[in-house]
DNA sequence: TTTTATGCAAAGTATTTGCACGGGA
DNA sequence: TCCCGTGCAAATACTTTGCATAAAA
């Protein structure tokens, strides 16, 4: 089963209902593995769905948040854009360029031993934490390398 | 020289005017340890120098932050305030209730060794990388203990 | 005196809310 | 049928810009 669809499942199974304007949010969104603003969401939907408004991209990508199946990811350059949201805790890798985010795992080992050494240094009942990393990807190095272009 | 009176000299050794309104936004912003946002500043500038207008905290705070002094911080509840900015390369530690700074180092070789996997692994570019823990700092757990409130 | 800074008002941008209508279940 | 979801318009929040005046150097 396709990911839009175990999220159109999901969305359903919490109460909600499947309409066209959701079904293309959670396309774009679940085939996408950029950062997109409500906006970039919104552009590319209006040309599956020209009905589409951006006041239902907002509320369908508020309900993907609140049912863990999109997360907000905050850059430099600003952090109103959502992707994917993996499941566990997973730490972002971010490219500046296009925005594609691959996530990855471990040095959970060494980040919990900090927290507990933060936590006793200062006191801190720690509860989350954010490690991000950013750069180009593969592809944006290649567009915007001087030599190449 | 409290750093205030630095960040003044700063501002005029970049060739900026020193002014009332500029010396009331810079005395809040180093005299605090925590996250301000703008108009948190204006509110409290305000009432030392009635005549300051939001407009030139942003443009103070716009300033400041070019000048490395201060730098915006990003937490879940929002990416709008600011606190000082500290030398090198440091952690940020913030107090989920009431937006206390900490920062923190070290780190950076198990942070450095990271890099080098993933960047190698994904072929990205890694330039930035943000590390952050939220927590409650001691007395916002105190205050919200149920026993003792 | 010269030039920058200020505050107001207005314009922009991002996001949320009210509401009558339309469509899912 | 019932009620949730939709799109529009308007409201709200945050931030930036234009401009005439005030103040620094």
């Amino acid at each position: 089963m396709s990911k839009a669809q175990e999220w159109l499942d999901c969305l359903q199974r919490n109460g909600y209902r499947i309409t066209d304007p959701r079904r293309v949010v959670v396309e774009i969104m679940a085939e996408s593995s950029r950062a997109l603003t409500p906006l970039n969401v919104y552009e590319s939907g209006h040309q599956r769905y020209p009905k589409l408004g951006l006041v239902t991209v907002y509320r369908t990508l508020e309900k993907l948040e609140e049912l863990n199946l999109i997360q907000r990811v905050h850059q430099p350059s600003g952090c109103q854009a959502f992707v994917t949201a993996f499941q566990g805790h997973q730490h972002l890798l971010v490219c500046s360029g296009c925005g594609r985010v691959e996530f990855f795992e471990g040095e959970e080992e060494g980040i919990e031993r900090l927290i507990q050494k933060i936590s006793q240094r200062s006191g801190y009942r720690i509860g989350e934490h954010w490690l991000q990393l950013f750069g180009e990807c593969r592809e944006c190095q290649r567009q915007n390398s001087p030599k190449l272009a």
